[in-house]
DNA sequence: GGCCGGGGCTGCAAAAATGCAGGACAGGTC
DNA sequence: GACCTGTCCTGCATTTTTGCAGCCCCGGCC
């Protein structure tokens, strides 16, 4: 029987083309990724990989086979996320999934307080640009944008609406004055990027509305963009719900009608548990009424 | 990150209770065993199991991390028997899965010409008593009872109607004479057993229709409950299919209505090899005429 | 044409896993 | 009460795996 543990390295190696980017993605030494390889096949009785000088690429059986590796990958990943949650169960630990833009403005103020009301939780914050699935436990709340939830057993409560606002400094309306509408977007520069979560709207809304405008800088961080923008250095859409209070931003015009709102969401399985239960309750409510204050219900 | 591998021995001890019970099944030693449990249950920060004087027994998040550790194991098995199917495929092999009741006096007979037609193709027979999934590549070729073949992409062919009567030997019905219904069932010695798919159909038969009888003896092979009978130990419920044509047994009554059919089944994906079509068609057609020659079309 | 970087392979010493033998202990059995 | 049997754990020698340090190869670049 061949070692289950292999497999990781054959989907780590197929994934990356050569060992050596495998074995670091991996943590682990080019040599053991190679050799693990070769083990597997040995035991496989098949080779997986043609070797070349470019990196190592799959045969067709090693084609084949990878299809039924990924769902050993994808159920071993969720193991390791079920007992990451059980952990986190038993320590009165909660981990909170959001994108950072919202998680600065929105979240940070509120901390203390929740640290205050219940010192016995640890919350920890996941700044993931990938959407962890909460009925895996890779996460027990998460900060979403959506039309609506979807999903077998998950618990969401609505936020507020997520509508999106060009913004500048202070200084730079002073300086040149503000767009007022789309048409007049193309004698300002633009601040775009922001991140998987917050380029994807931001920028599709630009490539579909302004197709002839293009940021003159690019930032893959939604705090690099923030800063950009709080530094004067141009325009770009923000969501209000995170910035609307920042008093160093100034609206300029709404990007469009409002589609998607804010949900704060858990999964029914780890509600029960009185540290994310009292989570769900502390941050919905004050973020509820933050969105309330903000005229964004 | 934890080794994949030791979700082999999770499962393996938590199903058989014991670390010792565990290392015989997996081919392993025991201190091995009790080691790769320890160091599962440090990576992931959990007891997983009680160590009592009795074994070992799981605890709570033992058994809930247990039910997240099954569909790697199924996942890795699948793997498994994907390497074995694209191993046989490549070195012309065929496994062909049957219940051995079926196979002594249908299949055995027709293996010399089909050697002599394709000498190039290697047959496995698997006589196993749990089904093979075929989808899985734990086999190329099943011959199955059933009303009708379901499957996502199984290919079946119909050989003929699955009657079972009861038989007894030629020199038992000479001796003895032959009971000519149930009700004269009584007055002669049944032999019962032959391994799951034999007694699955003979022994739910005979509890629902003649609930008192018991049988004076019990084979667990139905290569011993055909021995039996054939010596003249008693009667038995047989498939006609298989023994109609043995010159050493003899027919009583037939066991009632027939509902089932024998199928000659391959899988789609399989079925283009050369090989297994060559085995579907030689068998399929050798068990048809067999079929039609002894009047269970 | 020399140089550099990505990639793979080999030899050797260190580290880890494994198997074996022995010991302890609880629960039956004669 | 002596004696199995099934179970777990520990110590030690052996085997296997791992990581490191080189070394080779090839293609692109200055």
């Amino acid at each position: 029987m061949f070692d289950w543990d292999d497999l990781r390295y054959f989907v780590g190696v197929a994934d990356a083309g050569s060992t050596l980017k495998a074995a670091a993605r991996l943590g682990a030494n080019q040599t053991t990724v190679a050799r693990r390889i070769a083990a597997l096949e040995r035991a496989l009785g098949h080779q997986l990989f043609e070797r070349g000088r470019a990196g190592y690429r799959l045969t067709e059986v090693g084609q084949r086979l990878l299809a039924h590796a990924r769902p050993v990958a994808a159920a071993a990943s969720a193991f390791a996320a079920e007992a990451a949650a059980a952990r986190r169960a038993l320590s009165g630990t909660v981990r909170l999934t959001v994108n950072e833009i919202y998680s600065e403005m929105m979240l940070t103020p509120l901390l203390a307080g929740f640290k205050a009301a219940h010192p016995q939780v640890r919350l920890e914050l996941d700044h993931a640009h990938e959407t962890r699935d909460l009925g895996r436990g890779e996460a027990d709340i998460a900060l979403r944008v959506a039309t609506r939830i979807e999903g077998d057993a998950l618990i969401a409560r609505r936020i507020g609406e997520d509508r999106w606002t060009f913004y500048c400094s202070a200084a730079y309306a002073a300086a040149n004055g503000k767009p007022r509408d789309i048409d007049a977007l193309a004698d300002h520069p633009l601040v775009g990027g922001g991140g998987p979560g917050v380029w994807d709207i931001y920028g599709r809304w630009l490539a579909h509305h302004a197709p002839g405008l293009e940021p003159v800088t690019l930032y893959d961080s939604s705090t690099g963009l923030l800063a950009a923008v709080r530094a004067g250095l141009g325009l770009a859409a923000l969501p209000c719900l995170a910035v609307a209070d920042d008093p160093a931003l100034e609206p300029c015009f709404a990007s469009g009608p409002v589609r998607r709102a804010l949900w704060i969401v858990t999964h029914e399985r780890t509600r029960q548990s009185p540290h994310i239960g009292a989570a769900m309750t502390y941050f919905g409510d004050a973020l509820v009424r933050r969105a309330a204050r903000l005229g964004l219900r």
